[in-house]
DNA sequence: GTCTATACCCAGATAGAC
DNA sequence: GTCTATCTGGGTATAGAC
């Protein structure tokens, strides 16, 4: 039954243009980048890349959820201190500085996806919601060690700073001399009594 | 000479097409909108768009310049103290709170433009670095005034509330109970020694 | 001077052969 | 599971009607 080897495991062409399509999507950007561009790369004609993804979109898609895993191990969710959490946010930003076309395709999709009808609109919603959850919850847990500096509200710090994080992406993409690990790891410490490096 | 009545004012079409491209741009982007799709709500073909604008980056060019101009309004520049500068951004996250179209434009353009062949990336470019350069002279003001927390550097500070602008757009966009101008203005009152406000 | 008609090529998507 | 062929629609450019 499965002994065909032209067809190999099924799902293994599938990863060939998932990983085909996260490049060039990252290099070019979503509108950048054909099917056709992606089945070349893939070693099958666009047709052949719509089997396995019925639309461009959900190509698309696919594509999100993995980043999501890939940048998923910057953030340990559980079992770390709140500090610990926050720090992570500037090691993502830190980390990011390497990988621009994720970040390139991390800023235009999650704007793109604004409006209420585009594709990944409710992966975005659900997205920004379990982050600001997230990191609200680090900002509670200091608040209740007395760790925060007076006046600062764990929702809105939250909402702050991952706003400042999506903002500092576009400033480094149009000009790489801004530094987002250091914008935010100053911005962190102004938040806390007791600066969160070292 | 100019007595046709069917030709009516020229630049009357002009701005009736500025006008749908700017929703149009705003609602789906630059790429999700097609030029028939501006040329029917502009009661005209498509060819009939292009003989107002050359390409349809000439059209997205017009469009932003206009943003410019409407936004540009709550942004005195000059003859105004570094305090009114900096209370003018949380003005303008509060006024752009009911302007969700231009909000949603200027979003999704700025992060799609951030690819080098956009072609607006010249123009956000420069955009931010001018915008930069107004908000760290506002800072640097009040830096010699001895009105800035210790440990705040103009510049990075420049950096980091036009981000968190930015960001807040995006969360804003997708969630509207996210209340922006706070946002910015609690942000900004930890800058500072003496409250902005009142 | 202002627009319509038309034609070009490229992209996403579908039908059906193998 | 993958291809060939084809359809529809987009951006661009030109010819020519009013």
């Amino acid at each position: 039954m499965s002994g065909d080897a032209k067809a190999g495991r099924p799902g293994r062409t599938r990863e060939m243009i998932l990983a085909a399509a996260m490049e060039m999507f990252a290099e070019s950007g979503f509108h950048g980048t054909s099917l056709r561009d992606i089945a070349g790369r893939s070693g099958l004609t666009h047709p052949g890349v719509l089997y396995h993804f019925p639309t461009k979109e959900a190509l698309l898609m696919a594509v999100l959820e993995r980043r999501d895993e890939v940048t998923g191990e910057d953030y340990p969710t559980e079992g770390t201190t709140a500090r610990e959490v926050l720090r992570s946010l500037v090691g993502t930003a830190r980390l990011n500085a390497g990988r621009r076309g994720l970040v390139e395709l991390f800023a235009t999709l999650s704007a793109e996806a604004t409006s209420a009808d585009h594709p990944a609109h409710e992966f975005f919603t659900q997205r920004y919601e379990s982050l600001r959850d997230q990191v609200a919850g680090a900002f509670t847990a200091l608040a209740e060690d007395g760790a925060l500096r007076p006046g600062v509200e764990p929702a809105l710090a939250a909402i702050q700073v991952i706003a400042m994080m999506d903002g500092l992406q576009v400033q480094w993409l149009l000009d790489d001399r801004i530094d987002m690990g250091r914008a935010l790891a100053v911005h962190l410490d102004q938040q806390v009594v007791t600066p969160l490096e070292a």
